[in-house]
DNA sequence: AACGGCATGTAACGTGTTACATGATTTC
DNA sequence: GAAATCATGTAACACGTTACATGCCGTT
């Protein structure tokens, strides 16, 4: 139910098709919510079924067209309210940790390669966002760019902010998930010289 | 697809009923793997069809009977194969950093309530992960010591080492998150004065 | 006999994933 | 003209959630 506020807060900024935001949902904004196309076209077309998008069919070339999303009032509201709401209660799914409790059932050298894989998903996910977050500190994002853009003056401060803010939530997460790693790590170290 | 191996990390200590699997991934095990029964019953049936499973009718009072589920070598074997493979490539989806990287459009009351939620949250996480701890650290996790009856001596130290990583881990990443909650808090103050 | 816990399930729905399928446009 | 990219979708399946439904057991 996320990835349609997820769309909408995409949307805020300026009318996209269905392309343009299933690009964004496997690049930059992948990062804090990933979407395949299959799910992002069939989504779009409910939403403006819905009211929450004013789909036009944009031309494209000579003979192709491409389908236009823009916000609507009604979607602008309903992400308004849904940002007021307090977050859905969320259950734990770890994979990770669920395995970690388990790791003496592994080969040392498979529990191994699993914490560096651990650590090396989360550093690759650091050097993204830590390159987002220059971004937004330096003003080089287009997407905020262009949200700035369109917002009041005064509001300016706000957005940047608590895009930092968000930023700087997951680059800590992704250093104290290294960290974890490599504590792992040295445990299996511990067991090999014992 | 986790949720077998987690049943299956569950059976490899003792056979058990579906009823008794439900309590233990709504209360202790629910942290690091939540399920309601509605899902653990059929996968139940489906892991015996798979011969990942032994199932048999224990009488139960004087009509009733219930069904106890005993891991088979195959189970047991699934169980060290997955055990030895790595972590599934895992999507970013976090509903909390979505929403606070468009804080602005939330009135400053909700965004508080939003983030005091969070820190609610993770602080109930928190208590119970370190309680959790303390069973697995005075060897009074009743699971933990079934677990470690059945295992060769020679493993005992490592089989609490990665029950304790694995809460650690917890702990911190519920730490950090607190910390995450408490900065946003404070930078929505310092909106307020401003 | 009433209650709380034990025990097991179905049905409907929503969400998410993977694979397949097609065709136009732009760039080289 | 080949290749990369733009553009949009369907189908099948897996996974997960919520609600509903039933009935026995042990205790009081």
């Amino acid at each position: 139910m996320s990835l349609r506020y997820a769309l909408l807060a995409v949307l805020t900024v300026e009318p996209m098709t269905g392309y343009d935001l299933s690009k964004l949902f496997q690049q930059s904004v992948a990062h804090v919510w990933n979407a395949p196309d299959s799910q992002i076209y069939p989504e779009l077309r409910k939403m403006e079924a819905e009211g929450l998008l004013e789909g036009s069919d944009v031309p494209w070339g000579p003979r192709g067209r491409k389908r236009q999303y823009a916000i609507s009032d009604e979607g602008r509201e309903a992400f308004r309210l849904w940002m007021n709401e307090p977050i859905g209660y969320f259950l734990e799914r770890d994979p990770a940790h669920l395995k970690a409790a388990y790791l003496e059932w592994a080969e040392p050298e498979n529990a191994r390669v699993i914490l560096n894989e651990h650590k090396a998903h989360f550093t690759a996910l650091l050097q993204d966002w830590t390159s987002r977050l220059i971004e937004i500190n330096t003003l080089t994002n287009p997407l905020l760019v262009k949200r700035l853009e369109i917002s009041s003056p005064k509001d300016h401060q706000k957005v940047v902010a608590f895009k930092r803010y968000t930023y700087e939530g997951l680059i800590a997460r992704a250093e104290q998930e290294i960290l974890w790693a490599d504590r792992g790590l040295e445990l299996l170290d511990s067991f090999e010289t014992a």
